[in-house]
DNA sequence: TATAAAGGTGAATCCGCAC
DNA sequence: AGTGCGGATTCACCTTTAT
């Protein structure tokens, strides 16, 4: 596995996501945020060293595809699990298409789940088949290491922020498992487009509630790197990882910009 | 097994869920609406015929606990399929604590996930621990026999419905998979308590959605039927299935008061 | 009499302290 | 070091008092 990218808080590998978490020493991270690949196995995606194969064989086997992902899931989780301090947190967001498979996983490997987010998105495109209610909202789970972690949460900075603009956050009072954030707007892609690139209003919740200044963050299916701009922004330490080295390239870019911004006198 | 109750839009059975399952002839359930327990292996439940043991062996064995849970998730859900109509439909209630094993349950039998639904409850209690955010919604997945299915949807009465206090739905806008609806007060239990009583206008949106008048409806964890209140009172008919009497006889005593109110002239 | 303000109650979980 | 007790925490809802 090769250093893409280094400085002292911002670091990329450019590497297949099961191969990179086995180089991370273990117990040595803080939070972890994963926004895992959707429908694995129905996009014919494939994982380097035979971990991971491309199946797509016709409905009739929707379940060994459901299965094969699962496995996938469990074995990133897994791994995860032993790079993690034993008081740190894993994130992992997706819809339905993935979260019920990464969310067992979790279960399965030990985890403790504390909290389900609902991320809410008051400005999601209307549904044009008419056949189900609008997906309007993603999932995020947050799960410690076991039941005995003593996991970090800044209660009071969520209770006491308004989190500007979220309908469902009463000033003052605690902050529910209910997020309202809108979907980025494009101005928010300054340096391209990133299939799922999660908002930074979104990420600063999960930094900020969840990790300290000095911390140590992964993100293992970086893309573009919100949570690492996010992460770095808050003065958290950071590490990303990716098998598309022009999503590492774009995270440089933005990487970079952000830090020129920050010096201007 | 044995009918504890019947009229001819009303029926009540006293059996363990796996057994009458296999009772309820193939093909004839319009929709499924289950509440299932959760935390099955740490609270000592037992189901009969072996099927199921109480496990509560220490935290070394909580995933063995996870997957007990998973494995009776797995059995009741594959049986609710047999019985489901080929374009029926089934809705699974739950937190975190078990909607992660169902939703993957689901996937692994065939099932295709149509919408999740996050029930936002704006009245929940506070989290007194402080190390948390405040757990305050509940999630539904409403799923359907396979990807060939034409599933029923009653899209223009979700949309032209206000749903009266829901801060979410815009007025003649689509309905979205995010509902905000409080927690049953004190005074919609008037027969007595139920662990998990589902509020009316939760009912009614799931039932409406997703059926028409005469149709079957099933619940196989029934509690105190609001499933079925419901469903009758919007001319549906209903089979409901519990293991305690007691939730059975409050049932019966909801349905008639409820058969009383709406003979008076 | 109706509305508003003020006050009391209860729920679940974590933590520190005494032993 | 393991056990167990008690205090602290918050907010919806109900009751009481005031306007």
């Amino acid at each position: 596995m090769k250093t893409y990218f280094a400085e002292s808080d911002f670091q990329l590998y450019l590497a297949d996501v099961l191969d990179a978490l086995d180089e991370i020493p273990a117990e040595s991270v803080d939070v972890i945020f994963a926004d895992p690949p959707y429908n694995l196995s129905n996009g014919g995606i494939t994982c380097r060293s035979g971990r991971m194969v491309s199946v797509n064989k016709g409905e009739w086997d929707v379940s060994r595809g459901v299965e094969t992902d699962y496995d996938f899931h469990k074995q990133w989780i897994v791994k995860c699990r032993k790079i993690l301090k034993e008081n740190g947190t894993i994130w992992i967001s997706g819809t339905y298409h993935s979260i019920y498979a990464c969310g067992f996983a979790l279960q399965t490997s030990g985890y403790q789940i504390i909290n389900d987010i609902c991320w809410y998105k008051p400005n999601a495109p209307p549904n044009l088949s008419t056949k189900y209610f609008t997906a309007s909202h993603e999932t995020l789970l947050w799960a410690r290491k076991s039941t005995k972690s003593r996991h970090k949460f800044n209660y009071n900075l969520m209770k006491s922020r308004d989190w500007n603009g979220d309908q469902l956050k009463i000033p003052g009072k605690q902050m529910r498992s209910v997020w309202s954030i809108p979907s980025p707007k494009p101005e928010e892609k300054t340096q391209g487009k990133h299939p799922t690139q999660k908002p930074i209003k979104l990420l600063s919740r999960v930094i900020l509630s969840s990790s300290d200044v000095g911390d140590l963050i992964l993100d293992p299916f970086t893309g573009s790197s919100t949570t690492g701009l996010v992460a770095v922004a808050n003065g958290r330490r950071f590490i990303g990882i990716d098998n598309n080295s022009d999503f590492l390239d774009l995270s440089i870019r933005r990487y970079k910009e952000m830090k020129a911004a920050s010096e201007v006198p």
